[in-house]
DNA sequence: AGTTGTGTTGAAGA
DNA sequence: ATCTTCAACACAAC
């Protein structure tokens, strides 16, 4: 489940990676994920674009692309994006490899959970385009018969994998995306330097009523924590989820917002958690899931008290936690 | 083999 | 308004 820290990790690869890349083309099995607009009018208006920037608020993904657009994306579940080198799309010629290199590095995109790519962008670094155009311009014959995901001059992917296709993709003029609605309504991200213990006291000062282990969870409160984080969180400051806001005592929320930053930042560290089906741009799982504490842990020992750790569902979603630790 | 749980978010229903 | 339920979808585990 990609939360704040994957979502983090994904953002810090594709600068990396694909910052400075034109869009060369996009392909999809899958339309019904681009939210605003027909296949066609999305892969023509994202042709030849360069990529700018990529940035995040909370969950959701921003890629800034020349021309003043953004290319918006929310993984929800079970959505992550890979960055291939080459033409490596071919599923096929993926697991041929995968067989005859065992004992070689691991081929982490032939994985399953990065099989389900439902979306490509074909990439081409400015350089490697103009040599492209040049050759075009002159005459091509083959490019005929080329199909036009192997377009000249491709040398990357960016492919998305989503398993159960709840991903959602829009692309519009920058000002339009952060105008959304949804992006409007956002609650402060749980990682920026205006998330300060002050700004949480006021979040919590609207919400006396709710449980606290909701509004954990609440985007519109605070944005980028989701269901592994708030366990994790609220095991390690000692609260029990279902306390409300009202009977928390200050030091209780002091320590709540010390460990939304600890434990957020540790996740960030560790490249996030792959408790199922999130990975990174290299399709390699994330290394939080290790030091998980309590989130899935049910039946297990506490790890401070040997009690056993429970489960129970908070929000239509299950929260774990320790009974003898957590009041 | 059919049912259930999984979790993010938006939309529909109350 | 505000709360709850469900739907989107695929798959593992029972």
């Amino acid at each position: 489940m990609p939360e704040l820290p994957e979502v983090q990790t994904v953002i810090d690869d594709l600068n990396k990676k694909i910052k400075g890349d034109i869009v060369a083309d996009f392909w999809s099995d899958w339309p019904k994920a681009i939210k605003g607009k027909s296949l066609k009018e999305f892969q023509k208006e994202i042709k030849n674009r360069k990529i700018l920037n990529a940035r995040r608020i909370g969950k959701n993904i921003f890629v800034d692309l020349s021309g003043k657009k953004t290319l918006y994306i929310h993984l929800k579940m079970t959505g992550h994006l890979l960055v291939k080198a080459q033409n490596t799309n071919n599923k096929a010629q993926t697991k041929h490899k995968a067989q005859n290199t065992k004992s070689q590095k691991y081929d982490y995109f032939s994985d399953r959970v990065n099989q389900y790519i439902h979306h490509i962008w074909y990439l081409a670094d400015a350089k490697q385009r103009m040599k492209s155009e040049s050759t075009k311009s002159t005459k091509n014959t083959k490019d005929k018969f080329v199909d036009t995901h192997n377009f000249v001059g491709s040398n990357r992917t960016l492919e998305f994998s989503d398993m159960r296709k709840f991903a959602k993709i829009v692309l519009d003029d920058t000002e339009k995306i952060n105008n959304l609605s949804e992006i409007r309504k956002l609650g402060v991200d749980a990682m920026s330097p205006q998330f300060t213990l002050k700004k949480f006291k006021e979040i919590l000062k609207k919400k006396e009523n709710k449980p606290v282990g909701i509004i954990l969870m609440d985007q519109e409160s605070i944005a980028g924590i989701g269901n592994i984080y708030r366990s994790e969180i609220l095991f390690e400051s000692n609260v029990f989820p279902q306390r409300k806001i009202k009977t928390l005592k200050d030091i209780e929320i002091k320590k709540i917002y010390q460990n939304i930053k600890k434990v957020l930042k540790k996740a960030i560290k560790l490249r996030g958690t792959s408790d199922s089906d999130y990975r990174d741009t290299e399709g390699k799982p994330g290394g939080f899931q290790k030091i998980m504490k309590v989130y899935q842990q049910a039946g297990k020992k506490c790890p401070k008290c040997d009690t056993i750790i429970k489960r129970m569902t908070l929000g239509q979603r299950s929260v774990f936690y320790c009974s003898k630790c957590q009041k």
